[in-house]
DNA sequence: AAATGTGACTGACCGTCAGTCATTATATGT
DNA sequence: ACATATAATGACTGACGGTCAGTCACATTT
């Protein structure tokens, strides 16, 4: 049966354009600020419209995320593509990081948003994306830090969980905060 | 005149029950969560009369932001008290945050609350003490990396307000991210 | 001690906005 | 052409942040 799976792809078009509208909006007011009528309009569909595609709002919020996370992941895979030795790759990672801020600051700021959304709210679907995007690029530090190992670039006594957490944290939060007094100054 | 300055402490205490109460239902439900109404019950006012205190529900987490560093100033003023050198001042800062995250987390996440309010919803009178606060937990910090240099415990080579600044972001934001990742899990 | 003034306090009310649902429009199958 | 299913609509609802005309206890004046 084509005609489902033309459905199918119609929809999934739908809910992307509908996300489109979503960021061009929340980009122009902030999010708190963002009604769903404004988002509507943008989309030029009628506010039920939306709900037919998006649980509530939050599920928008969760949805810009989730692109976020996919294009700084995208980053990831041809910055550590590009480079051999582990070691060299984690720094790729890295600087992938802080390209990625610098060239989508409102897509940062999306993805490292601290007032999340109540998981609850969210349907199941988008919690497991969120889920393997997060594991993606949890496994590549990981793993990158294993292979450096392998190779000897990377000290065998160094705890591949334990360094990505570090690593992690404060690449992000730094990140986060430079991002915030920026802002405010 | 007695009376006008009898009000005045009054009225001071008021405001202070008001964000008794604004924390109490603050740290039961979620801010987010949290109905003026709510607020309104637990302290056992009319709705009005919180806003004859407060201009809105931001200003209620702006007042609570400021307790938080006011807290958080104290621990550092009587960490400093405690030791002579520069050096040892600046660890002692170190650890007097570590504790303060750790024993107020509610008001350590009120004070690095990342959805802060938009400045001109805020009466100037509040900003101005923020401002105050800020000044001081930033002169406190350059003022004993220089002390340091002094006397020698810190190399002359380190410029004070640029290693302030990533003392600064680095411990906090670090400090978020953690917590926010325990509370995730 | 009566009249007048003050301002802290109240809660019914308003505008806004997220979210719903009965109705209408459109596409598909026979 | 008709029946059925699916998609889209927008008027409506309820909840919430914020307002304001009115009340009342107490201070001040006459």
């Amino acid at each position: 049966m084509g005609i489902i799976e033309r459905k199918e792809r119609e929809k999934e078009a739908r809910r992307s354009l509908i996300l489109d509208a979503t960021e061009r909006v929340f980009q122009a007011k902030s999010i708190q600020q963002s009604t769903m009528d404004d988002i509507a309009r943008e989309a030029e569909l009628a506010k039920g419209t939306i709900y037919l595609y998006y649980r509530n709002k939050e599920e928008l919020q969760v949805g810009i995320m989730l692109r976020a996370l996919e294009m700084m992941n995208e980053g990831f895979q041809k910055a550590v593509e590009k480079e051999n030795l582990g070691i060299k790759k984690i720094m790729a990672i890295g600087d992938a990081y802080w390209v990625f801020a610098d060239e989508h600051p409102f897509h940062f700021g999306m993805m490292c948003n601290s007032d999340f959304p109540m998981r609850d709210q969210i349907s199941d679907e988008l919690v497991a994306e969120l889920n393997n995007q997060h594991n993606w690029v949890w496994s590549l530090l990981v793993g990158t830090i294993e292979e450096g190992k392998q190779e000897g670039t990377i000290k065998h006594d160094i705890d591949g969980f334990s360094s990505s957490l570090m690593l992690w944290l404060n690449t992000m939060s730094v990140l986060r905060m430079y991002q915030k007094v920026q802002d405010n100054l």
